[in-house]
DNA sequence: TGTTACCACCCTAAGTACGT
DNA sequence: ACGTACTTAGGGTGGTAACA
């Protein structure tokens, strides 16, 4: 290979044909056309004499040469535009920028919901994308850029992520404002004796580690509704005579319309922070953004 | 089970725009 | 004028779904 010769932007189309592992999708994500992209693989091809991505049923699979390449390639070229962004300011009253954000609808209502009110008078320009949080496909829709910052519990992001710590949250237990059975001082065993929603987001289940605390004093508790969404549990609660436990920051400002108590034993909270790639780390705009999210935090 | 139609994907060929 | 890199057009290959 002719370093003189090598057109750098031919390394860019082989780092991105590297995550897609198809030239259409390749070409899209570069604006260009499929046939364009396949003159480039053709170059690369030569450049590296290797046939680097072989025609697969489904798109292409990637040479051992290839693979070897995709770490060192991408870490190089994340340098780069880590040192073009840095030196590159970032106006933010400005600046045009889409930023997507994955995270939970809890998350949503607690931080994104602030920090869109936050952009609309800061940084007009500044859209975001919302993405459901899938912590199987986390690391890959990052790599590829389908995601630029996650909302989470920083300990389960996967390994080689950024994460910082934004605030440590903890539960209230609610109810309907006029609850009947919801007042001050309720024991272990009122509380277990109340019909509960409980929020299970992977597989419907019924039980949380709230049922192990209260197993352990010896209590058990009707879970009646498992939800697939935060934002439908304070819904349901104020409409029955449900209770749930849930996060202080989903129900902060509703508390005129909701009984909020504290548990009546204690329920180990959870860390929240925010979680991204490598890629854009250095990037100005998306270092302003994850600053504004910790700015809204803190407040 | 074999045929057919459709779709996804990649390739080459030919034409075009642009810089030197 | 020439070289480079792009686009559109069109063709080949292989998988899949529908149907007799």
């Amino acid at each position: 290979m002719d370093s003189k010769r090598l057109d750098l932007n031919l390394l860019v189309t082989l780092e991105t044909l590297l995550v897609e592992q198809n030239v259409t999708k390749a070409a899209t994500r570069l604006h260009l056309s499929q046939p364009a992209v396949s003159a480039q693989l053709n170059r690369l091809r030569h450049e590296f004499d290797d046939p680097l991505l072989i025609p697969a049923q489904r798109g292409m699979t990637p040479t051992a040469k290839a693979l070897e390449l995709l770490d060192p390639l991408r870490q190089a070229l994340d340098q780069v535009r880590g040192a073009v962004a840095r030196h590159r300011n970032f106006d933010a009253a400005k600046a045009k920028l889409t930023v997507a954000i994955a995270c939970t609808d809890y998350l949503q209502a607690a931080v994104v919901k602030p920090l869109i009110l936050k952009l609309r008078t800061r940084a007009p320009g500044v859209r975001v994308a919302l993405r459901n949080l899938d912590m199987a496909q986390l690391d890959a829709q990052m790599a590829r850029g389908d995601v630029d910052l996650a909302l989470m519990t920083p300990q389960a992001a996967p390994p080689g992520l950024r994460t910082r710590h934004l605030f440590d949250e903890h539960y209230v237990l609610i109810g309907r404002r006029n609850h009947p059975r919801l007042r001050d001082g309720i024991t272990v065993r009122e509380f277990a004796q109340l019909e509960h929603v409980i929020v299970s987001l992977g597989d419907g289940g019924f039980v949380t580690p709230v049922d192990d605390a209260l197993a352990a004093l010896g209590h058990r508790r009707n879970v009646v509704l498992s939800a697939a969404s935060f934002l439908f549990v304070p819904e349901i609660v104020s409409h029955s005579d449900f209770v749930a436990l849930v996060p202080e920051r989903l129900v902060r400002d509703r508390a005129a319309k909701l009984k909020l108590m504290d548990c009546p034993f204690p329920v180990e909270g959870f860390a929240v922070g925010m979680v991204w790639h490598e890629r854009s780390h250095g990037h100005s705009g998306q270092r302003w953004i994850r600053e504004a999210i910790v700015s809204l935090v803190d407040a």
